[in-house]
DNA sequence: CGTATTTCTTAATCTGGATTAAGGAGATTC
DNA sequence: GAATCTCCTTAATCCAGATTAAGAAATACG
């Protein structure tokens, strides 16, 4: 799916807005463990991925990673709290795969909200999207025992799962990678 | 604060602009117990409490009152999932103690869109603040102790700690009551 | 009032998942 | 083809917080 029918399936544009929507996106590339937000940075763009994969994670106080959000084709991704706070970044968002994305900077998008008021629908619509899958999210964390929540998470995202390596599976579910294990060995 | 100053704090609206908002909107009451949303139901509202305090939850497999949301004065509140797919609610929204709510439904919110523009923008922005919270409770739970996270949100809402029963913090928390005597006693 | 309902506390016991520690196996690199 | 990473597995032990079971306090209410 490309970027239009991404859009339209939101809002209706036609190519002549689409046109002017991509002339305010800067197409950049990473490698694997490549940056596009830096601990402490502000983030200052919102990005959608073309091609590859993201995690978006920090550092406990004990020193060990926790991913909150994967990212792959068709997702925006961006560390809201410093975006719309203009404050240094408490989250790190790196490549996992050799990534593609098209980087459209807060600047960009008040101009092209200004020459297009539809994609502030567009946003509202995409940032509704959003926080109900972080809402389901939550459900899973309070309704399911993390066994149950590990078995659900590969039934429902099977492709996915070949993609990243099983430790930040185990991070983003918030267990560690030895109690995946223990899970795989008892269900055959 | 009145719902004008909160609208303002987001985007520049004058007074006839406000007349238009409010035409839209219903004043609704509810004492303690009363549903703003039952279980099966279509949610078809955003509610935007003005006076009052109430929860978003629903029952877990074992029977158990699971608590998402509080909302008080000043937020607004909703089942997106339902509001956006239209299909029936997961979730219950009731009230706690005697709440006031100004009702914008689904119908008026996107005739309110053509007709004042910015009320999109307004939606856009709320939402990323709604997310922003929800990405900040789901740092918490990632990184705190059950007690570390109890201890931080009796500081930072002890107004709030005052208006609801210690086991509806419990299960916002996702621990048992009984554990919160516990941390209680232990620190004097 | 007194009775009933709701909420909170204490304490013993139990358990899901963490921690610790060791080793194995597949890639990469030289 | 040996050395080095990176990732995964197994198993023993441990612990934060659940469960269970009683009561004790509040609060509401006829």
């Amino acid at each position: 799916m490309s970027l239009f029918d991404y859009i339209n399936r939101y809002v209706a544009i036609d190519r002549e807005e689409y046109e002017l929507f991509c002339s305010h996106l800067r197409l950049r590339s990473y490698l694997p463990k490549e940056r596009l937000l830096d601990l402490g940075k502000i983030c200052i763009s919102r990005f959608f991925i073309t091609k590859g994969c993201v995690r978006l994670y920090n550092y406990t106080e004990e020193g060990k990673e926790q991913i909150y959000h994967f990212a792959i084709e068709n997702w925006w991704i961006s560390d809201y709290a410093s975006l719309t706070g203009r404050s240094p970044s408490k989250q790190i968002i790196e490549a996992i795969e050799p990534t593609e994305v098209l980087e459209l900077t807060n600047a960009d998008f008040e101009s092209l909200c200004r020459e297009l008021p539809k994609v502030e629908r567009l946003f509202r619509i995409i940032m509704e999207k959003t926080y109900i899958a972080l809402q389901n999210r939550l459900e899973f964390l309070f309704n399911l025992t993390s066994e149950k929540q590990y078995l659900n998470f590969i039934k429902r995202n099977s492709s996915f799962v070949q993609r990243v390596p099983q430790y930040m599976i185990a991070s983003y579910l918030g267990v560690t990678p030895e109690f995946i294990s223990k899970i795989k060995s008892k269900n055959q």
